[in-house]
DNA sequence: TGTACATCAGTGAACGCGCGTTCACTGATGTAC
DNA sequence: TGTACATCAGTGAACGCGCGTTCACTGATGTAC
């Protein structure tokens, strides 16, 4: 079996990202340790650096772990053949219920930066198309004179306010909003909205 | 003169704001060094911890002076006799213009945090309180309905939102927003907004 | 006003710690014959 | 199938750096007489 080394690397990186991400859900993204991941993956300090770039790099690949989950939990929470004031009602609490469940893994994909002039590479940026891309299919609906471009821009601007409600409601230290209230209150605000932008 | 010392110690704290204000400005918050600060200050490293508890307490000072600043301008944004709607869209496009002029001072309102377990003193939680004070006058015209704790729980949200489409325009890595396009979407957004919560 | 002493702000070298990354080494996998 | 050699993944102690904070010292301000 000429793939024993190919296995055994693989194995390597997922038993890493496994380990990183249990560690981020348990101390958040402050709290990964090179030391503690690859203890927690059971190998030396060294072979994080054999299987990845480095630290950042295994942050993206948890991260990009992360945005499948909400991607499929949008998915299920919107389904085919609803109104779009429904689907956009849905993915909202969706998108709650996801932060609720997943506080610091959700935190992380907004929380991590990498080092001054350092991008990311494509597969992982395309990993965060899909959360816009959910909201346009609503959203043409709602407003079907909006060409292509600016429909783009205004579903980033509707995902931005959502978020920053449930952001600030979860991550906020001065502002906040206790969080049995945040569905309830992100229902009532995307009601609003939805209400304004078929107007 | 009894107060020579009084007079000195409340100058070198000055200075060392001011120093942390410049400091954070040009190079954000993680930019901020306790070597740095008192150089720029003109005093000793040592001089930090006489003049203020620890690195953090500089900061929320800056963040008080930051946090007054901008209640300022949208007070000036935002001028008594209008109607609900237009100071509701004045206030977003003066919290606009702050963060696009003070981007790093007001990045740095809502990127520091405290460590684990430590609360921060009345006298700045205070300073935070007068963002959602703006927002209470006009969103209590629009909606006479709402009891004062369901008005002030709409303006964290209203806040939230307006902050959330900002901050992911400006601080955003993957879901962003032109900076010259961030007025207009922000316009829009309210008006939809608005309008909504007028229904 | 002047002198002697006490207090305390300010000094900056040294401490301490956390932590990502490297690198000389070793042992397992793959290749050639 | 077996042996000898080559390659490369994995090891973990050591490196290096950044940086907040402390602390023994000194010099300026305040007090008493």
């Amino acid at each position: 079996m000429a793939g024993l080394r190919e296995e055994k690397r693989d194995n390597l990186k997922m038993r890493l990202i496994d380990a990183a991400e249990a560690q981020i859900a348990a101390g958040g993204l402050a709290g990964l340790k090179a030391r503690e991941v690859t203890a927690a993956a059971g190998c030396a300090l060294g072979a994080l650096y054999t299987a990845f770039e480095d630290l950042d790099r295994l942050i993206l690949h948890v991260n990009s772990r992360t945005l499948a989950r909400l991607n499929a939990a949008l998915e299920a929470a919107c389904p085919a053949g609803q109104g779009p004031k429904q689907a956009m009602a849905a993915l909202a609490q969706g998108y709650v219920g996801f932060a609720l469940q997943n506080y610091r893994l959700w935190a992380a994909l907004f929380s991590h930066r990498l080092p001054a002039g350092i991008q990311a590479p494509e597969w992982h940026i395309k990993d965060h198309a899909v959360l816009i891309a959910q909201i346009i299919r609503p959203l043409s609906q709602l407003r079907p004179d909006l060409d292509p471009t600016a429909l783009q821009q205004r579903a980033r601007t509707v995902f931005s306010a959502v978020h920053g409600v449930v952001a600030m409601a979860m991550t906020g230290r001065y502002v906040t909003t206790p969080q049995e209230d945040l569905p309830g209150e992100v229902a009532a605000f995307v009601d609003a909205l939805t209400l304004g932008l078929a107007d």
